[in-house]
DNA sequence: AATGAATGAGTGTTCATTCAT
DNA sequence: AATGAATGAACACTCATTCAT
């Protein structure tokens, strides 16, 4: 509480500061969890010669973590959801959004690890931070499969909205193998991927 | 370290013990998750009369954990496995291995929950309790997927390994979706997610 | 958290802690004041090994405060309110309970400094766990002060209620004196403190 | 010890911002404790930039305290004390110093909550600050009290010092009741008080 | 004259674990 | 077989104060 009286502009060196300190946080998250991530290994990571020196810059654990994630969302903000671009077909836009996430994803890890901990260790971290975003980011999915549909471009036998889930999902899914296999044969993963995406959308014959 | 260091001659009560202290942290761990459960709330939920009792059947937290893990997986043991009935097709195995994961997933969303937090919140759990399970899952979907190409029920035109690991993926993300849903319509969602499946390794005709 | 089931009976060796525990907070509170009165403080005073033994035996900071003034006010509980004897005089009644209040005063200064502290540096303390009390004496002495006036023992012209404050509040500024002066001649301050509360409600003659 | 140790030559701004200080600080005492009121949040009040800023005008926080003391008794002063106005009988002079001492404490309530803060607080406030302003407003009561034993207009039988010093616990006792009672009827309160104060010293006739 | 940044001691509390009984 | 008591390290966070600018 000791500083700020709230001047909502940042001094330079506060705002670097911030950015060293999230930056340790999220090594720091990404390798020993969430709720192990105390502020004496985040300082020590960041070089800081006190924890106390976090709480100075942040008023407490949840800004902190709340810029982390902040963050983390701005790195993948445009590139993870379908680019609804009327040009372009619906199965290529389909496709650029699963090779754009994974390759996202792929470049990411340690961004994603940190959130993914953090996600399943605070408390309300989904609903504070990024339920809004995967709501929003289901919607598109769904208007894009059933623009699909509209089009004749993909089948018509499916419920946009279950299958848009399910594509969600196995994104979840793949961004797990990601985080849980650091040798893993990424392009080749993401061609069968995406082959196995558009074959489960497009028309039976 | 004071109680047993062998596991074959478990007095019946220290079993039952075991079994109680363990239901209390699955309960425990899917509510508050990995790090927040401590003996002190496993011990309050189980109704001991101190942590320490936990201590003293179990060696430490690890070997509690361990334990946790191997009575989720026991529980799944045989139903999430592709089951390779020679005299059933490729693709029925396949369904039923997809319908019976998210049946059990289902009926076991406790048991899940906590097996996903430790994995989350634990730093070696993965690798010191879960890896050989599912490879050995990974194996028995790649040999099914790879035994539908040779039968010519599937498409020859991918890769077994990568599309195995995909569905699994994919059943992960199915996994995440029911935990983080409560009031998912679960089979629609099966309904989409097997359709998806076949129509991925069928044929194009 | 750690222990605790809350059997609401007490270990034999748990009383005597905390016993212990709160009779070194009195005197530790007394000494340093509330806000100062840190754990670490109060165990160091008790011989204890480590504050943390505090947070063992009570829940937090307010239990063991609680437990403080529950100890002062059982210390003075029957002594510091009017008894209504019906068959002593009005008089006499108010005499005793002037002189009883001074006399624990004087002979539980720990206690009472204690109280002071914490009534002064806890911000719910008043409410909390003294206002009833204060609000039953208050009645008390209304009551009596009443009692005499309608006995013709005390002069008529004053209102009961107001009275009552402000003998309380002699008793409340009386305490003050002898927390501040040590040395102060007790019997004297007794004397002529009994002689002017009968003088000033006594009829005019 | 950067500043000022000599308090002649106070810059003209040195002193205005001293008395913003000061000011600040009563009004956060008053509000959240002695002990509670931290340099940032003082700072806050007072609009300053930095808590840095009251470290820089003040040596440290005894000495913003003893300024603190010193503003709240320089306010009351003259009025909180009898004025021996050898013209007035005694028993209008101690009316008048009793009235005109709750009429004070009535209308300073902040200051006063701040100054009871800081006594209760701060473990030399008393002999440091105030004990030597008390002992002279004991003289002076005792003085009034001895002259009118002397004039007659009093009775003899009381022991003037032992007395004086029930009068001014009976005050202290009555600021206690002002803060504690925010709607306290003061007039009420005063007559009777005046009144008891009166009947307690006038000859029993 | 003023300030933002930093510091390290100190706060109450939780934790897994130990140990005597 | 079980338990109450105890322990000390760790936790996030607050504090008055220092210092270079």
């Amino acid at each position: 509480m000791q500083p700020k009286v709230r001047s909502d502009d940042l001094t330079f060196t506060e705002a670097a500061r911030r950015k060293q300190i999230v930056a340790a946080a999220i090594d720091t998250i990404a390798e020993v969890g969430y709720t192990k991530a105390s502020f004496a290994k985040i300082a020590q990571r960041a070089g800081l010669s006190s924890p106390s020196l976090i709480s100075y810059h942040f008023a407490d654990k949840d800004e902190l973590i709340g810029q982390v994630v902040a963050e983390v969302c701005a790195a993948g903000g445009e590139v993870v959801r379908p680019h609804a671009d009327p040009a372009a077909s619906s199965s290529d836009t389909l496709r650029a959004y699963v090779e754009g996430s994974i390759a996202f994803y792929d470049t990411h890890r340690r961004h994603l690890r940190a959130l993914m901990q953090i996600l399943n260790g605070h408390p309300h971290a989904r609903e504070r931070w990024v339920n809004a975003a995967n709501s929003a980011e289901l919607d598109s999915i769904e208007q894009l499969l059933a623009r699909g549909q509209r089009d004749g471009e993909f089948r018509s036998g499916f419920a946009p909205h279950a299958v848009a889930m399910i594509l969600r999902d196995l994104l979840a899914g793949a961004l797990l193998r990601l985080l849980g296999t650091p040798d893993l044969d990424v392009s080749a993963y993401t061609r069968e991927l995406v082959a196995l995406c558009l074959h489960s959308v497009e028309p039976v014959s």
